[in-house]
Formats: C-alpha cells, structure tokens, sequence
DNA sequence: TTGTACGCGTTATCAT
DNA sequence: ATGATAACGCGTACAA
C-alpha cells in the first residue's frame, strides 16, 4: 500500500509538503505542488483512513441506528440519508439494532469503539440510559421519525397524531361509522397514532369500541394480516380500517380477500406513510403521505449542522403529512 | 476519551499487560488480569478502532456493494449478509453504488482508502477494471448472485436460466400458450432469464414472439407497470405473463387490474424471487423462490473463509430454486 | 516555503 | 510474567 511518505519520496519533498498539498493548505510552491500531485495521481495514492482518523481525532462517520428488520418506509428513509451525508462528506455506519437491551449494550460498545462524528436514530431506543451518554459527551445527533424533547435533540419528523386523525376523519368523512383500529404495541407513534384515531372519533360524536382495536407486536405485513383475522373473527360491525402503518394495511387486505371480504366493497382501508408499493396493491391504497426524502435530507443537514456549526437549540421540525387519495376506500355517502 | 494508557495507569501495570488481558493472551498473572478487567469495565473501556485497524493493518470491515436504489430482494440479501459478518467479527460497509461509471470510480476510491478486508458484491459492476484491481490486490472477495467465472472469484448464485425455465414451463403445463415476458435490459440475469423463457417454449414447440417480450430499463413496480401496459397495447394474444423478477410481476399485475384485466382469471403472471411481499398481494404471486437468507449466509461464508484460510478456488456454489404455488396464475386444462 | 519531530492508540517484539 | 520500545500513516507545531 502506497503511502504518504513514498509519494514524499518520489516527489522528493517531505511528508509535510505532500500533507499540505492534498489538504488544500498555503504555503506551496505551486510547482512542487503539481509535481506532487501528478505523482499522487500516477501512483493512486489515497490517503489512509485509519490514520487520518487517529491523529484527526475524528471518524468521518455517522451512525445511522435502525431496526435490524427495517421496513421499506425505513428503507426509503435510510437511503435518502446515505445520499445526503456522502455529501456532506461523511461515510454512513449503520446500526441495525433487535429489540432487546442486549442488542442496545452491544451498541453501546460500538458506539464507543468507532469514535463516530454524529449519529441519527431511525429507531427509537427502549433505554433512555444511551440517550443520556449521548448527551453527557455532546456527540452530535438528531433523531428522525420521533422526538425526545426532554433531550433537547435536534429532531425531525411528523405530527403522529394529527397524521392518525387525517387519516380517519377521511373515513368518517366517506360515511364510515364502524372504524377499526390495527396499530401496534411498540415505539411511541404507535400509541400516538391511536391517540389520533380516538381523538378522531370523539371529534365527530363516534364512541370508541375497545373491540374494534388491535395491537399488532409489529408493524410488518404479516402482523397486519394476523390482527385483521382476529378482528374479523370479533364479528363486530366494521366498515373501514384505519392501519397506523402501510405495511399494517397491506397484511389487512391480504387477510380481508383471505376472509372473502372484498376492499372497499365489504371494507374500506386506510394506511399511513405512503411507502413505495403502496401505489401498486391491489386496489391501490389511500394512505397519509409522509414526505420521506425530505426526511431523511433534513435528518442529515442536521447532524452535519451540529458537527460543523456546533449545536443550535430548538431545531425540531415537523414536516406535514397529506392525504393520497387511491382506490382502498369506498365513499358511504 | 478513556484510552489503554489510562487502564495501565490506573491498574499499575504497562499497556502491554492491559493489550495481553484484553486479547486474552497468555502469560498473564490471574489476579492482575482480574484487576485490568474490573478497572476497564469500571471505566467503560473499549479499544480504539483507527488504532487497531492501523497496527494490525486491518480493518475489520467487509465492504457490501450493492445498487443505489436496491429492491427489497436485495434488501433481505443485505439483511442477512450483516446478520452473519457481525458474527464473523466483521463490521459491514455499504457502498450504494449508482449505474455510472463515475460511481464506480468513486467507490475505487473508497476501497484504496478505507483498506477493506473483504468485500461483497451483490451488484454487478459494469467495468470489469475494478475486477480486475481487486483480483491484483488479492484482496478477497464474494459474488452474490452472479458470477464471474474469467476472475475466478467465489460465488454464490442460483442457475437464472433454468430458473426462468422453471417458471415458463409451469405456465405451459397449466395450459398457457400465449405467454408475454417482462424482463430487464441491465445485468446478466435479466438476459439469462429471457434464455430460460426462451428455451421453454422451444421446448415445448411454442413459437418465439418477439412482440411479446418487453425489457424494461429496471426492475421495480413501475417498470413492470410500464412494461405490462406497453405489452398490452401490443394487442396480442396473451394469457400468460412471466415476468423475471417479483417485483416486476407487482407493477404488472397493477397495470393489468388498471386496464380492466383479472389476475388470474383474465391474466396470469408468475414471478422469480419470492420477495417477502409476495405472499401479500392480491392475488398472492405464484413465483420461484430463490432461499434468500441463505445465499446470503453462504456468501458471508465465503469471504471470511477466504481471510482466514486463504482462497480455495473453485467454491462457485449453486442454490437450487423452487416453485412457490399461489394464487396468480391458472390453469386452463 | 519547506522540513523535522512528535503524537494519536494500539499491538508485537524483544528484553528483563 | 511483565515492561519498554518501535511501528502503523497521517497532520501539525515549530524550527529552519
């Protein structure tokens, strides 16, 4: 491997010539420094990162910490954020973490060995105890998708509960009465959109049916096919869902053709997110629209902002969701 | 930042004694190991990356090279790829490569700096240049879902051809004659499919149409929308669609439902992969099953053994594909 | 404008 | 069984 003090030789200069060359600094003959970088050029000479690291005192990293069963909403999300933070300059180090305090403590230790230059969380972790180390060495951060105020963390993400209300105010505005809820068990925006679902009902005089509420383990597909059966086997009377995921509503479907129950004929389908496929089920899912690039460029201008500028308080935005009209909600009116 | 001087410091003894614990060397009194260890897990101590990677001159990480915008069979290939590095020892770096030449260069860039200890690739290059610095180097390597048999890199793959063979031939033994393809420009595989679709209905005495087959310039939904709306306007006689990856047969089957046309009834469609979505739509998508999670495994394998033990040539491994019956496609016996 | 010397954190080698 | 020292590749303060 080619190193910085065999283009020195080559050159015939030192080490620190050929250092001040590459990182752009004055001080250089401007014909010494073409010299130099011909030969850097011929030998393909690129600087060695370990080393740069160590005496920089700096990764050139950012952690971007995940569930380790993404899903595409996620998916889409994180590669907005390797996009933006390669230009920003930075490698992306991801971190797919299980849901368990082993898997948090692993890394913990990671976190601590790779000496990252600033992190973002798409996953919101179960022990506050990492937030709090965060913290306490003021490695920059922001969080994408949730927010911990008391933190006081750079943050971006969406009005959950608004987004829950959007979402089935558009079903109460169709003549729905009979509305179902498959959220899940998990994270805070699980349990913030089935605020919104309430919040919703009472808003327009419809009680809430505890029957009518289904808390998945997970917000995948197969969840959501597994709580819909079970709430079909409920037999309440039921016109419309309201799945707090896209993934949620896509299981939902699947279970209702399974059931015999045609979507919207028999029962009408809401999501949140708008994933990628949610424009290619069949029939086409409505769904509240979360602006996901946006997102995850923010997310990124965020972290870098911190990194370069130092931390600016109150940085918490709050994107706005929209209603994408498709085909999985029949108008009762 | 709590380094080993620290620990050697605190625990009255050299750095050297603190390494020798922490690698688990021997020649190390119990009751000094015991100490150096109460004191790092007191302090919270983990080694410095940079520095490791710089002495021992090795990274510790294996670089995954995967298209910028991967599909979620990709996505699940990745998954598990990082599932088993990590229990490797390894730290995995995903280089999201884009379909030009200058993201090739770049990512040649990334590799001479970051001195990687292996790489994947699961995205076929398109400039064989970078083959060919890597087979130089000696640096090891694994291919994941194709091979390059000129490099004689390992490889792990499924048989293309007789896999779209496979999904052809269950089309014709349902009574299919008029059967379309969808498949991609890009890649090796996509082109190996169209043989494997072709060798089928020469197989079976079927005349070859070209006004049939459509190559997309990728393979998501949306091409496959494209693809089956472009291929109906054809106006051929069609009963049957196979299109080469699952995720083109889910743009297909929108474009179908779009254009008046029930799958299966008035349509059928097979895939190849057997995606995670697969099972979840409308009609659940009849395809051929590539053991993801596996192939992924293998390759991980692949790699590591090849640090570890030096390369063996000759371990182009070949999984076996399967059908997977469901809904999408019907029999006219 | 350029070179020398040192240090970043760790491990391997050699001496004790 | 343990410690001192050199080395990995680079950037920077300081000397020239």
């Amino acid at each position: 491997m080619v190193s910085i003090k065999d283009i020195a030789r080559l050159a015939g200069v030192s080490a620190s010539t050929v250092s001040r060359v590459l990182n752009e600094r004055e001080y250089v003959r401007s014909e010494v420094r073409q010299r130099v970088l011909d030969i850097v050029k011929e030998r393909g000479y690129v600087p060695n990162h370990a080393a740069r690291s160590m005496v920089l005192q700096r990764s050139f990293t950012i952690g971007v910490v995940i569930p380790y069963l993404f899903n595409m909403f996620q998916r889409q999300l994180f590669a907005a954020m390797e996009f933006f933070l390669e230009q920003h300059g930075y490698k992306t180090q991801f971190f797919f973490l299980r849901w368990s305090d082993s898997s948090e403590q692993a890394f913990l230790r990671r976190l601590k060995s790779e000496a990252l230059d600033g992190i973002i969380f798409v996953h919101e972790l179960d022990n506050p105890s990492i937030y709090q180390y965060i913290k306490e060495i003021n490695l920059p951060v922001a969080l994408c998708t949730f927010e911990r105020s008391e933190f006081g963390f750079p943050a971006v993400h969406i009005d959950e509960e608004s987004s829950a209300r959007l979402a089935t105010e558009y079903l109460i505005q169709h003549g729905h009465r009979d509305i179902g809820l498959i959220t899940g068990e998990h994270f805070t925006f699980g349990r913030q959109r089935e605020e919104g679902y309430k919040k919703a009902l009472a808003a327009h005089g419809l009680s809430y049916n505890p029957e009518l509420t289904i808390r998945a383990t997970s917000y995948n597909p197969e969840a959501g096919r597994a709580g819909m059966l079970a709430l079909i086997k409920r037999k309440q009377p039921l016109s419309a869902i309201f799945a707090a995921t896209d993934e949620l509503a896509i299981g939902a479907i699947k279970a209702l053709y399974e059931s015999g129950l045609r979507v919207p004929t028999d029962v009408s389908v809401i999501g949140l997110d708008d994933i990628d496929i949610s424009s290619f089920t069949t029939p086409g899912l409505t769904t509240v629209r979360q602006p996901i690039f946006e997102m995850g460029k923010k997310s990124a201008d965020l972290v870098c902002d911190w990194i370069s500028h130092g931390h600016t308080t109150e940085n918490v935005e709050q994107f706005s969701t929209t209603i994408v009209e498709r085909d999985s909600v029949r108008s009762l009116n």
